[in-house]
DNA sequence: GCCGTTTTCGGCCCGACTGTTTTCAGTCG
């Protein structure tokens, strides 16, 4: 875990303390916002700079780090922790932290039951309830109980969030069943989901009704009721008109990493509808998009402006205690984003962007990114190591997608269990790339290689055999347990290798399973600015390598960035939408990204990255 | 505790749903 996670976690664990202490909560927030900055960041917070005054300009830069929070980060550069936490776990019995991470119990609850039950741990909650003597607490009652009964064996798998690919599967199902629903006029993914995400807590779905002469009230229970017992639900959350949240049983089906991701994943996840008239759809789309910060800093500005913002529209702000939707307020906005943002004085915002890192302060929205400017694949894996696709048919797919360019790179003679290809091999798999030329037509197919990186940052081919290849990209495998400072010595090596153009998945993480190599991201990207070397997006979502905040910064450091699916089979095409998500959250545009660019662009840019 | 296009003090988003209550608190997103 690297060093920002591992503080960030620790703020976070902070303000729950905090919270079941019953500490002011706008103080308790200011620790969560911090724990969030933290984690924002791409650079190791704690070595921003080598003297703790240095140190704390640089911290109080970043936007919810004030005095205190740079104080407390300095402290844990130098200590490895912060002193609250050692004083606040005197004050709390151990076990009770615990408790907060039963779904739909909030530090309040646990709060009451500590103080005036007694019950600090979950063996004492059991208890609790077995006795019955849970049900006689403040705001507790047989309802109450029997939820958190239910609720108890979700405990772990309820937090853990799903990675992008899997919530997506999911989301495309509830999406296409809702759309078989006549009274159903749009059905589409917000949340997370939207915004690209690496993860997902929980699957927003929002619903737009047909016009209808029938009442509102009567179509949206129509549709709640569908959802409610759609197939796959397993558990039913809340039932409302407006809102419904279910669990739905989530599928292995992962591919390369099926085995390991079971383990860990969620065996369910939860799903939340919003059904809403046509008319309101803009603003429930934002509402439900979020993110929650975004939108906090958007209604904080409405309020300026005298408005005042929520799911039904843009309102001006009469101070009615009530909502203004529910008094036949007319909105100033509603039906489309554009128009909500436009009384704002902004461009639309993309989705991706809505993180509150920055997003409002833009003049003139950027041309992001999007699916359909990728014209090349540059990263694939035929039978020749461990793909699933003659070469023939892997052009054939990428030829079928309206790609200019195709680079064959099997895995290079370290990765055996990968089928890596010995030299003798690779010499034999260039001519077949030759002869695959004269098959498929149309399409230009690239002799390349993803060669192994060593741990010493050497390549796994010599130079005169690289030299043979139209494209190298060059990946880390192995070793991705090493320290920061040989990882980054490592990687800035390859950059500056000559005859590489790409570096593969430059972190080698996992998502939700393994962190990778931690190096120092800043010289890598200054070293691939000055060596003009192109870094990866790997687009298959249990990689999404580099993740969105490097990318960010990569760019910003003036780097050219590709999107590669990592081809092993087919279907590995699909995941480009995942790659450009992650793009397009780091401010990715066109011109900045080598799989966008024309084929001529790409080609002479192949060559004269080589002086040739 | 953070922050400033009215503020260096006094604010700090907004609504739906649930369950325990008869008007609201807690949780969630």
């Amino acid at each position: 875990m690297s060093t920002n996670q591992r503080l960030s976690e620790l703020f976070e664990t902070i303000a729950r303390m905090m919270d079941l202490l019953g500490e002011d909560s706008f103080r308790t927030a200011a620790f969560a916002k911090a724990g969030r900055a933290v984690a924002d960041q791409s650079q190791d917070v704690t070595t921003l700079a080598d003297t703790p005054a240095v140190l704390k300009a640089k911290l109080l830069e970043i936007p919810g780090i004030g005095k205190s929070m740079a104080d407390r980060i300095v402290e844990f550069a130098g200590t490895g922790t912060i002193a609250d936490f050692a004083a606040l776990s005197e004050k709390l019995p151990p076990g009770l932290l615990e408790l907060t991470t039963i779904p739909g119990v909030g530090a309040k609850s646990v709060r009451v039951w500590w103080q005036e039950g007694k019950i600090t741990n979950l063996a004492q909650l059991k208890a609790a309830i077995a006795d019955g003597s849970l049900a006689t607490l403040p705001r507790m009652g047989e309802k109450s109980v029997a939820k958190i009964k239910e609720n108890l064996s979700l405990m772990g798998s309820a937090d853990q969030r799903t990675s992008l690919g899997r919530a997506a599967a999911v989301a495309d199902i509830v999406v296409a069943f809702l759309l078989t629903l006549p009274e159903v006029e749009r059905a589409v993914p917000a949340g997370s989901l939207r915004r690209g995400k690496e993860t997902i807590g929980d699957i927003d779905v929002l619903v737009a009704l047909k016009e209808s002469k029938e009442p509102l009230a009567a179509r949206q229970r129509v549709v709640a009721e569908a959802f409610r017992t759609m197939p796959g639900v397993v558990q039913v959350i809340a039932s409302g008109e407006n809102k419904s949240s279910v669990r739905v049983g989530l599928d292995g089906g992962s591919g390369r990493w099926k085995a390991d991701e079971e383990k860990t994943a969620a065996n369910s996840i939860q799903v939340d509808l919003r059904i809403l008239p046509n008319s309101s759809f803009g603003a429930g789309m934002m509402y439900f998009t979020g993110s929650k910060e975004h939108n906090v800093r958007l209604r904080e500005r409405a309020l300026k402006l005298g408005w005042t913002l929520n799911e039904w529209g843009l309102f001006p702000n009469d101070a009615e205690p009530t909502p203004p939707h529910t008094r036949g307020v007319v909105p100033l906005a509603s039906a489309t984003e554009e128009e909500i943002y436009a009384k704002f004085g902004l461009p639309w915002i993309a989705p991706e962007l809505r993180e509150d890192r920055g997003e409002l302060e833009v003049t003139a929205a950027l041309r992001l990114i999007e699916v359909a400017d990728i014209k090349a694949e540059l990263h694939a894996h035929t039978t020749a190591s461990d793909g699933n696709m003659e070469i023939e048919e892997l052009a054939s797919r990428a030829k079928e997608r309206g790609f200019h360019t195709i680079a064959v790179t099997d895995h290079s003679k370290g990765q055996p269990v990968a089928g890596g290809l010995t030299i003798d091999r690779l010499l034999q798999h260039i001519e077949d790339i030759a002869k695959a030329r004269e098959v498929v037509t149309g399409i230009r197919i690239l002799a390349g290689s993803e060669v192994d990186i060593l741990a010493d940052g050497t390549l796994d081919y010599p130079d005169d055999i690289l030299r043979r290849l139209d494209v190298v990209v060059a990946s880390p495998h192995n070793g991705l347990t090493q320290d920061p400072q040989s990882a980054t010595r490592r990687m800035v090596a390859a950059i500056r290798h000559p005859l590489v153009h790409i570096i593969g998945h430059p972190t080698g993480r996992l998502v939700n399973r393994r962190n990778g190599i931690s190096p120092d991201m800043a010289a890598l990207f200054a070293a691939a600015k000055e060596c003009n070397t192109a870094l990866e997006i790997n687009a298959h979502w249990m990689r999404l390598d580099l993740r969105d905040i490097h990318v960010k910064a990569a760019l910003e450091a003036g780097c050219l960035i590709a999107i590669n699916c990592d081809v092993h089979a087919a279907g590995d095409f699909e995941n480009l939408r995942f790659g450009v998500k992650t793009g397009r959250r780091g401010g990715l545009t066109p011109e900045r990204c080598i799989n966008a660019w024309d084929a001529a662009t790409l080609h002479g840019w192949l060559k004269r990255k080589r002086g040739g």
